[in-house]
DNA sequence: TTCATTATGTTGATATTATCAACAAATGAT
DNA sequence: ATCATTTGTTGATAATATCAACATAATGAA
C-alpha cells in the first residue's frame, strides 16, 4: 500500500477552491478604491497580512514564508515604510537582520483589508446557511488556525 | 432591524481564507517550474482556468468576470494564442466580438494546473481527516459548484 | 437613408512590478 | 586572520499593469 501522502489529489476540491479565489480576487479588485486609499496594492496587502500574522519577523523569514523574491520584498517594504505602515529595526543579536513590525497605522490598514476581505467572502458564501458557514469556519480553523 | 446582508462580516473566516490563499500562492510559486513549462504564469493560469470554467466565451465577458484590464487581457490572450493554448473565432452574430476556446493543448495545460493546485491543497488540508475534507468539499460545492 | 452614439477589441505610451545578478556588511567556521 | 555563508540592498532588465487613443462594427434617432 502507498502512503496517504502519495494518493491522487482531489481535483474537484482544487477547482472549487480556484473558483473561490478567483471570485475573491475579482471582487476585491473591483472595490479596491473603497478600501485601499494607501494604494498598497495586492502585493503590498499580502505583505501586510503576512506581517500581521507573523510579526515581529525578520525580512528573510518573511521572504521565505511568502515565497517571493527578496529584492522585491525589499522594495515593497520600502514603499510600505514610506507610507508609515511598517517599521524596521535592527536586531540586537545579529547586525544583519532587520526586524519588521506594523505601526499603528499599519495595523489599521490591516484591519481595513481584513474587513474588506471578510465582506467579500461573506457575499460569496451567501448560498450557505449560518450553520454551514460555521462548519466551514471550524474546518478552516483546524487546518489554518493558530 | 437590518437585513441579513448588512450584518457584520466574519473577520475570522477572512483571516483563515487569507492564510489558505497565501499558502497556496507560496507553494505554487515554489513548484511552478515543475508544472508550468509553457510559462503561462499566474495571470495566464488564471485566464486559462477561468476559460475552462466559462468557454466558449467572448473576450468582454471574460474581462468582466475576472475583473482585469481589457488591454492586458488582450495581451495575455495573444501570448496564450501564440503558445497554441487558445483559439479565437469571430462571432457569427456580432462582427465585433471574439469567441474564445481552449485548444486540446490548452485543456491539457489546464489539467496540469488543476493537478498542481489539487496537490498543493491536498498538502495544506493534511490536518483534516478524510471525513472532514469531504465535508469541506460538500460546503464548497454548495457555494461554488455548478 | 444618414449621422451620431455606443460597444468591442487592439494598440501605444507610460508606470508599476518582478526577476536575476552583483554587491557590501555582518556573522561564523577553521 | 582567512574564507565561506548569510542578510539585505542595489542595478539592469524583463514582464505586467494602467490609461488614453484608436479602428471597426453595431445600434438608434432623425
Amino acid at each position: 500500500m502507498s502512503t496517504k501522502k502519495s494518493a491522487a489529489p482531489d481535483i474537484e476540491v482544487g477547482q472549487l477552491v480556484d473558483r473561490f479565489m478567483r471570485h475573491i480576487h475579482a471582487d476585491l479588485g473591483r472595490k479596491a478604491p473603497t478600501f485601499d486609499p494607501e494604494k498598497v496594492g495586492p502585493a503590498g496587502g499580502m505583505v501586510l497580512m503576512a506581517l500581521a500574522d507573523h510579526e515581529p519577523v525578520a525580512i528573510h523569514e518573511l521572504v521565505r514564508t511568502i515565497a517571493r523574491d527578496k529584492a522585491q520584498v525589499t522594495r515593497l517594504l520600502q514603499s510600505l515604510g514610506t507610507k508609515g505602515l511598517i517599521e524596521k529595526s535592527q536586531s540586537p543579536v545579529d547586525g544583519r537582520v532587520c526586524v519588521l513590525q506594523l505601526t499603528t497605522k499599519g495595523q489599521e490598514t490591516v484591519t481595513r483589508l481584513r474587513y474588506a476581505l471578510a465582506e467579500t467572502i461573506d457575499g460569496l458564501l451567501e448560498p450557505l446557511s449560518t450553520q454551514e458557514r460555521d462548519n466551514l469556519k471550524v474546518l478552516l480553523r483546524k487546518a489554518f488556525g493558530t
